[in-house]
DNA sequence: TTGAAAGCGTTACCAG
DNA sequence: CTGGTAACGCTTTCAA
């Protein structure tokens, strides 16, 4: 007798086997194998063993897509960034994979390439298609546009970048403290100008571009608007962003001796920059970047860089994320900021700084 | 009147709106609707129009999950590799990513760890998501472990690594020829003493330790053990690993005076323990690697690769998988080679090479 | 504890 | 061209 859900009548292939399968292979009802299969409701102990056996034999698989369907949940979760060749958010959708699986959710992940238009298209995409939670670092002008991209049904996770006056989960590093840092940094290890590449439009940038200012003026120096360059393509050109932006501001006069960049991409372009020209880092320029990349010490230069904390941020996300598709209830917006930290590696060591460092570490060996 | 499809009595967010909502709507019926989203199907133009017209209005998101449990296909893809983090999938990933969006597929990237049997489980749930292909870079042992794997009704593309023996659909490097260029161009420089820190059990692994082999006896140089090490995680633990065995390497006498290595993290472990021993790159050891990842030319010593055409893999991966899932009856497989090539830096060029391009260069200038 | 049956939102078949 | 309606495989209620 041929079997009626055999594909075509000369494929190999047969078809997966159901719930019905098992349920009629033993005599029992599809509701019996179903709760036995999961572990759930009432059902006697050796009905389960039976059910679970005959299904282990069968190579029984779920269908995920029936369950989504009548669940409304499909263990899916959505992660939008600008460009995932920039290596901080490959690392990111890495660290958020990574922490995802652990609850049983897969990720889907889609890229933007900083387009705004089509965030919103991958958005929709990634809503229709049911995923429980979506996790977006977004590129979207303004906080209203944003806004009514998203669907009210979904939750929905900041990442790395937000918008002002919107009330949302958010999670990410404190860029205004990144700016900080950076610029204090330079100025500690004896540079007298220091110049900043920064990028456009998002919070990230606006963030570090304040602490760089604010740093300058709290240490009394003034600030050099020629010591400011602005890159366009924030992620996806960054590298020959910051090798342009770099060439500018070696003619300025007086020429900067530290230059901090958004972020290490462009450190990389504003590094070949700064030797094409001629110069040394750190002795003539030093540089410091923001990400702390994998292949940062790897580095022509080993480049410093502030620590965005890409894994600390996935785990967080996820976590959070979880929690919104577990609560029944819509809940609070909450925000997380990570603490960014310095990393310091050869572009911003100076004479001096060395000097500090052997002695502390002789202290510890004292100590 | 209260909307009886509201989640709670209080919750503001409503029901998303189905394609039962526009027909009731427009007092036609589901069918109709259903085609005229479609653009499929017999359906006048007046009421096609009328149709999108409104589900525009409603902001109608099409449930994917729905027509897929009905359709039988997902529109879903699943990509499973051993190690996100390692910068060549990433790329494949972003590159897979890029070119399955254009055909409206979305992508479900999983991470085996390198453990066979997380694979397996991944493998699993991939399929039980429904996704129409897989494709997978696989870390099983053999032949056999992974034809027991897969499921006969989801097709699958295997990439970068293969299984001898296993009929299958696979693209990825001529890794033969990826180890013949590599350790030829060493020779072609100068080395007398070409090592290889290699990986283990997987087909890219021999296929490059094979091409080295096979090169130095066309050369006429014999094989010297101590200059072959094998590094135990291939991707996982891929610098470190580097590491170790390069400063294997350096003990050996004769020392090596190039290292060709399995992959680029590895090349920057053993760029690390080169420079600790005070040794220069490429005077002393001339260094290749193999992966050409976007950051080898910013590395400390710009490092010369082989390029694998993660890009080109990517797309022609996407390509046969497509084809794979539009294709109604199981088709032969097919072997996509992709040529590697190539690309010199910094870590081998010897004084004699850069004497011959820059003879080279004379000469079209010339010509 | 058990099983029958009613959906979940969509597509696809058929009869008008 | 149109509109009922039966699937798709699963979970969940409800009555036995």
């Amino acid at each position: 007798m041929a079997d009626p859900r055999k594909k075509t009548p000369g494929d190999a292939r047969s078809a997966p086997v159901r719930i019905k399968d098992i349920a009629d292979d033993l005599g029992v009802s599809v509701a019996a194998v179903s709760r036995a299969l999961r572990n759930r409701g009432e059902i006697s102990s050796e009905k389960r063993a039976l059910v679970l056996k005959r299904a282990a034999e069968l190579n029984y698989r779920p269908n995920l897509v029936a369950r989504a369907l009548v669940t409304g949940r499909s263990g899916l979760m959505g992660l939008v960034v600008p460009d995932l060749v920039h290596s901080f958010f490959a690392e990111l959708a890495v660290a958020l994979s990574r922490a995802l699986r652990r609850s049983g959710f897969n990720l889907l992940i889609a890229s933007s390439d900083e387009d705004a238009e089509l965030e919103r298209q991958e958005i929709d995409r990634l809503v229709s298609r049911g995923v429980d939670a979506l996790l977006v670092a977004s590129t979207q002008p303004t906080s209203d546009t944003f806004h009514s991209i998203l669907d009210p049904n979904t939750p929905c996770v900041l990442l790395d970048r937000w918008f002002a006056g919107l009330s949302a989960n958010f999670v990410g590093v404190d860029d205004e403290k990144v700016g900080t840092i950076a610029t204090e940094h330079l100025l500690q290890i004896g540079c007298r100008h220091v110049a900043h590449i920064s990028g456009t439009g998002v919070s990230t940038s606006r963030g570090r571009l304040e602490g760089y200012t604010k740093t300058l003026a709290r240490y009394g120096i003034p600030i050099n608007d020629d010591h400011i360059v602005s890159v366009q393509q924030l992620d996806k050109a960054a590298v020959s962003g910051g090798y342009a932006a770099a060439r500018k501001l070696l003619l300025c006069d007086p020429r900067p001796d530290g230059i901090f960049c958004c972020n290490d991409p462009m450190a990389i372009g504003a590094m070949q920059a700064i030797f094409e020209a001629g110069l040394r880092i750190p002795s003539d320029i030093a540089l410091i970047g923001c990400g702390n990349l994998h292949y940062d010490s790897a580095l022509h230069v080993p480049l410093s860089s502030i620590d965005q904390r890409s894994e600390a941020l996935g785990e967080r996300a996820a976590e959070l994320a979880i929690r919104l598709v577990e609560a029944r209830e819509p809940v609070r917006p909450k925000v997380i900021l990570l603490e960014p930290s310095l990393i310091v590696r050869k572009s911003t060591e100076r004479p001096a700084l060395r000097l500090m460092e052997s002695l502390e570490r002789a202290a510890e060996k004292v100590g």
